[in-house]
DNA sequence: TAACATTCCGCGC
DNA sequence: GCGCGGAATGTTA
């Protein structure tokens, strides 16, 4: 089940299994469209209200604000490493920021950054699951596996200081 | 096995 | 200080 959230950014569309959010896409130009007709199917009501709250977290989020409420997140398609460290990610605060070393070191494996590094790139629910807060070593803005400008972006919203490179 | 959203160290400037 | 090259590193398809 599909369906899209309209922000000022542009056109997000959500995902949904029978769990919860299960992948969040960033605005693509010129889908729109499409997108939106393919949202005319009937909708549950527990999807319906789970989607109420995709749209105020997300625009809670895209504003640098914590968000209040989180719909159900449906991350089983990801490995177990995956989860945990997705599971890291949702701990820092809004406005926070860590290395990839430091998540790596705080699921008790501090080699693993790199690792670290690919698991973000393969989390389907950016911004909600803040991927964009995990920095290179000592601030530096690091990589991104979409547009990297949607990386300084929402650090810039939540007041964050980036040294690019 | 190869590909990474890393990090560290040793250079030369 | 900054940039670059190279090696070690864990996970994934």
């Amino acid at each position: 089940m599909k369906l899209i959230i309209e922000t000022k950014e542009g056109d997000f569309t959500a995902h949904y299994s029978e769990n919860g959010l299960s992948k969040l896409d960033f605005p693509t130009a010129g889908k729109t469209r499409a997108q939106i007709a393919a949202k005319e199917t009937e909708v549950s009501p527990q999807v319906s209200h789970w989607h109420e709250l995709t749209i105020r977290a997300l625009q809670d989020a895209l504003a640098g604000r914590q968000p209040r409420m989180l719909p159900p997140l449906d991350l089983s398609a990801g490995t177990d490493f995956q989860r945990r460290v997705w599971g890291a990610l949702r701990r820092i605060a809004a406005g926070r920021t860590r290395s990839y070393a430091e998540v790596a070191a705080g699921l008790g494996q501090p080699k693993a950054a790199r690792a670290v590094g690919s698991a973000c790139g393969a989390n389907p629910i950016p911004v909600l699951v803040p991927c964009h807060r995990v920095l290179a070593a000592n601030h530096h803005l690091g990589g991104f596996s979409g547009d990297i400008n949607w990386k300084r972006t929402l650090l810039a919203r939540e007041d964050v200081e980036v040294v690019e490179g």
